[in-house]
DNA sequence: TAGATTGTTAATCGATTAACAATC
DNA sequence: TAGATTGTTAATCGATTAACAATC
């Protein structure tokens, strides 16, 4: 049996995971059967110790003076983020956003299936983007069961954001990746990650605003050119 | 003259603050003129110590017995993120990604102003979305200066990351907005905001297949009983 | 005054970084 | 053996949490 003890990750150290996955796939195609820490680190502007820290975490053991079996750990880093088998997803919500993801091809790299989009608009139902149907709501209970479908991708405008996510719990729903700017309440046995696309900003204006600051005081644009209306 | 010391408010501090904002617009609609750090941590899942360390350091001092101002709060948020007057931002590729945040209304409350997209390829130029014109990259440098554009939106396939932020950087753009899969190098005098779904999607995942795995081996799960447990 | 709540100072916690002996 | 690199143990750093006197 496996050692299955991937509980306990420290959050920073999974956030980081996928840039190793992506940095040792490259040294993967270089023909590397081995990278040491510091290469590692040198790619991400990382310190080394931090990777052989993280590494630690994974469960794979490095060998002194040579370094970290590339392969190997592809391997184990997937298996510890569960995209060592892929998982089916549905979509909540087929607007603008929603049928983006639903068009990323990327995904398929994490393990990440999307399977199908559901929305409440009859005028959107029945149309299929990028390949995948977008069925109505009624539906969504019955599918996620038939399917075993256990994440859903929460698309939905923000005044909704609550209710979808009821019914998708309520439809055995285990893990909610939520695009909406609601701060879900915590729901009993539902997994919830929010992508927080006001805190990512808040950190770049904040950042913009003081380095602006610093070097004078703000000044307005000038009016040219189209300033096009929302 | 202001305070102005905005600077080196904590990062986690910052990601938390438009969260304050929600909840403090909603105190605002509400007709409340003061909220207490335990109001506020309430609606947020927060501890209320949390919050009255978070709103000093945005330079705002309650009353003892009675709470925070809720308007001066909002203020004083918006002027730390620097949400105070309106930035105009391009995207550059006019993708699915791109198309779907300059459609996304709710910009506009974070003093985000979405002016146009660029893309290099000739069959999306000259198209409109969502009111905004697709623009050839040979004119990105050029409007750039005219329009006094700091913020650029990075929407392009992964590997036109590093060739587009160079070219942003180049046109003086100083904060990039980098929702591509890819790690930009850094860039000397340009602040680099990620929006690492990949990171998120980590997180999601290996608690999912940690969840999973605790309950006995990866099987499809009765779409029944919740599994509980966080 | 009495009750509620702030803001300060100290304690705790967790993650990052440093140092270096062990090992290939 | 000599050089490179790991993994462990300890030190540092920063953020969160606790306790409580000050204050409205």
């Amino acid at each position: 049996m496996t050692e299955d003890r991937q509980i306990s990750i420290a959050l920073p150290t999974i956030r980081r995971l996928p840039m190793y996955v992506a940095v040792l796939e490259k040294a993967l195609q270089d023909g590397q059967t081995h990278a040491s820490s510091s290469q590692i680190a040198g790619a991400l502007g990382l310190e080394s110790i931090q990777v052989r820290k993280d590494l630690a975490a994974v469960g794979v053991v490095g060998q002194a003076g040579v370094g970290f079996p590339v392969g190997e750990l592809i391997v184990a880093i997937e298996k510890s983020l569960g995209w060592d088998n892929a998982s089916d997803a549905f979509v909540i919500g087929a607007g603008h956003l929603g049928t983006a993801l639903a068009g990323y091809r990327g995904f398929a790299r994490y393990g990440l299936n999307i399977v199908a989009l559901f929305d409440s608009d009859p005028a959107k139902v029945g149309q299929t983007v990028h390949g995948k149907k977008i069925l109505p709501m009624e539906k969504f209970a019955d599918l996620a069961a038939r399917l075993h479908v256990r994440i859903a991708i929460l698309t939905v405008p923000a005044e909704a954001a609550t209710e979808s996510a009821a019914l998708a719990a309520e439809a055995g729903i285990k893990a909610l990746w939520n695009f909406t700017p609601t701060k879900l309440a915590p729901i009993d046995g539902v997994i919830v990650e929010r992508v927080d696309l006001a805190a990512s900003l808040a950190v770049l204006s904040s950042r913009l605003a003081s380095l602006v600051g610093a070097s004078g005081a703000a000044r307005p644009q000038a009016a040219d050119e189209p300033e096009s209306e929302v």
